[in-house]
DNA sequence: CAGTATCCCTTATGATACTG
DNA sequence: CAGTATCATAAGGGATACTG
């Protein structure tokens, strides 16, 4: 922490919170991530090496609990840490108005499918397990194919075959996808149009789109276009 | 900028905001700052070159508008930049509640009396003009002495004697002082106390805690202290 | 799984001085 | 007033490999 000199309590909330990647960390155990591994998926481009640093840092500054279960590493908000929500989520907001051009490096589909993880809807669910395969054709080949693997009350994100029978195929573009899911068009627009297509029996087809919800910020209202 | 390659609209938020300084120079054109050196007032550690360099990121990002005036040159919130005010007020409500403690090195005098010059209540002076003198015994001898110029419709900070008649003179420790003003002791507490004493006319004497609007934070509820 | 350890290259930025 | 210019050093962080 490098320090601002100042008695404002902003500038001293911001001597912990400004360095980088602090506020996406922040984010995926507000989300529901306790382990490393779970706050990487939600940051692959960030090393090893340095959300260790990161984290560390967030546990000095109280505003997160390192507590070992066993041979597992939990991570958890503090009260402190908890009380960053409505900061995050006015950042998001913020963000959706105002900074939602999305270049080509910023549809990491890894990012896009742990945000889709943490958010769907277990209640609609088909009863047991349901697989779903998304294929990105235009990704990386390394980045192509994914796997949702769905049950009452666990949803898994695989970047290899998980093995079980795949029950719903999803082909998108991933710009698609991720406006969908930003809340920007529509399932039956880009489903039209052929920006995503989704195979399988026709119940679980047509079902699908419903056991997503969409981004907590999908309902932000935009600012208008100008004239 | 340096980009986090993600979709999410904190992430896209983040690429903008998370620099040094960045939060703490829209905190100051939100306040009422709109020149380069009025920013600088309110950040007085930030050499020169970094806020130029800042402010140039702030327009380029479409944050602030930069614009000539004359031989002067203005800064300005864009409507983007006008709406990060949810945020800088929700991190500085987290930081009054959590990041609180102030080291010796906090207590900087020209950020405090900047603040508290932004914070006149003009509605209820005296007629005409009225100098404030500032003395704070313990603080290093060129931050020892301050006056503060108001009239019905400013307030000036000077670290220099402006040459005027001083009405009031407040002697003070900077910690009793930074505790009034965030709400965290009162003015008869630390009067009483001798921590902070105030000469003068006896009518201007007791008038002058009520010109004194209090931090934007002061009112913010604090964290109960464990048991 | 949850990290460490190194190496090495950029960036960031503090200090100081200068300018139209 | 509103910046530039330059230098030197510190800090940040990517890549890669390794570990109990």
């Amino acid at each position: 922490m490098s320090e601002y000199s100042q008695f404002c309590p902003i500038a001293k909330a911001m001597e912990l919170l400004d360095e980088r990647w602090t506020i996406l960390i922040v984010r995926e155990l507000l989300s529901g991530s306790s382990h490393f591994n779970e706050i990487r998926s939600g940051n692959p481009k960030m090393s090893s090496a340095l959300l260790a640093k990161r984290l560390r840092a967030l546990v000095r500054y109280e505003l997160v609990d390192r507590h070992e279960d066993g041979n597992r590493v939990v991570y958890s908000l503090t009260p402190a840490g908890l009380e960053l929500r409505p900061i995050v989520e006015s950042i998001g907001i913020w963000g959706t108005r105002w900074a939602a051009d999305l270049g080509d490096q910023d549809l990491d589909p890894q990012v896009l499918l742990w945000d889709v993880h943490y958010n769907i809807d277990h209640g609609i669910l088909p009863p047991g397990r349901t697989v779903v395969q998304f294929v990105f054709p235009k990704a990386e080949p390394h980045l192509r194919n994914w796997w949702l693997v769905l049950t009452a009350d666990e949803a898994d994100i695989c970047d290899a075959d998980p093995g079980h029978d795949v029950d719903v195929t999803v082909t998108a573009d991933l710009r698609a996808f991720a406006a969908v899911w930003m809340g920007d068009r529509t399932w039956p627009n880009v489903l039209r149009e052929g920006a995503i297509s989704i195979g399988g029996p026709e119940t679980l087809r047509r079902a699908f789109p419903s056991w997503l919800k969409l981004s907590m910020f999908a309902g932000v209202p935009r600012v208008p276009a100008e004239l």
